[in-house]
DNA sequence: AGCGGAAACG
DNA sequence: CGTTTCCGCT
């Protein structure tokens, strides 16, 4: 997939879909070895996306992905509680989320993934944005080209610092974590949504990387004076 | 089942 | 840093 790497109506840019690995020595990480798992048919009784919904999966063998995971990490020890754990640390990191009412199910936050800095060669051909519709029931392609975009995700160290809690301060930030506004069209049967304006975030979304036409329809106002 | 603090580890 | 380990709470 030398040049482009795009599914249609979903933007994926070939600057998004380098980074391979890990350079050299990166060690494997918890999502990306889930998306790994997703991705091969062989491991479809022990984790397969879920139909319907973007992103969302199910751990159908906990005991066994606990396993695997293990045995990646040379961790014989490990189990789904601590697996778990680690995918619990995912929420506040916006990789992962829980589908509240599904057992062992969760869902990645594709919106963050695909919505990674846009450089500059945004041109008018290319549409929108990926709808959510336009996702039909998530091609493994595409997870395979989010799963390369980690490194553009990674690539947002400046927002995503400014989320941490300073080295004094007493874990506030990692805690109370602003009003998280995911993806801006999530399903709406799907998320409650934070009704009120609850505890002030200080947090700052990624910067209007968008294109032309701007999907978000708010602004955060002026919350936070950051750090 | 699921959550999140706390400490430890490489 | 990204877990791993452990655990009390719901």
């Amino acid at each position: 997939m030398p040049g482009s790497c795009w599914i249609p109506g979903l933007a994926f840019p070939a600057w998004a879909c380098k980074a391979e690995s890990s350079p050299g020595s990166r060690q494997i990480q918890l999502w990306h070895f889930i998306l790994e798992l997703l991705q091969k048919e062989e491991f479809r009784h022990v984790i397969a996306w879920q139909q319907g919904e973007y992103g969302e999966f199910v751990i159908k063998d906990p005991d066994e992905v606990a396993r695997l995971w293990g045995r990646r990490k040379c961790k014989p020890q490990m189990n789904y509680d601590k697996l778990s754990r680690a995918l619990r640390y995912y929420y506040n990191k916006r990789i992962l989320h829980k589908t509240k009412g599904k057992r062992f199910t969760y869902r990645f936050n594709l919106s963050q993934l695909v919505f990674v800095r846009c450089p500059a060669p945004w041109d008018a051909r290319c549409p929108p944005w990926p709808a959510p519709a336009a996702a039909p029931g998530l091609p493994s392609q595409l997870l395979h080209n989010v799963l390369l975009s980690r490194r553009a995700l990674a690539e947002q160290p400046t927002w995503h610092r400014g989320l941490r809690a300073a080295p004094g301060d007493k874990k506030v930030a990692a805690t109370a974590r602003p009003p998280t506004p995911i993806s801006p069209y999530r399903s709406p049967h799907t998320q409650p949504g934070p009704a009120g304006p609850p505890t002030a975030g200080r947090a700052r979304r990624p910067p209007p990387l968008l294109p032309p036409g701007r999907l978000r329809g708010r602004a955060r106002p002026g919350i936070g004076s950051g750090r």
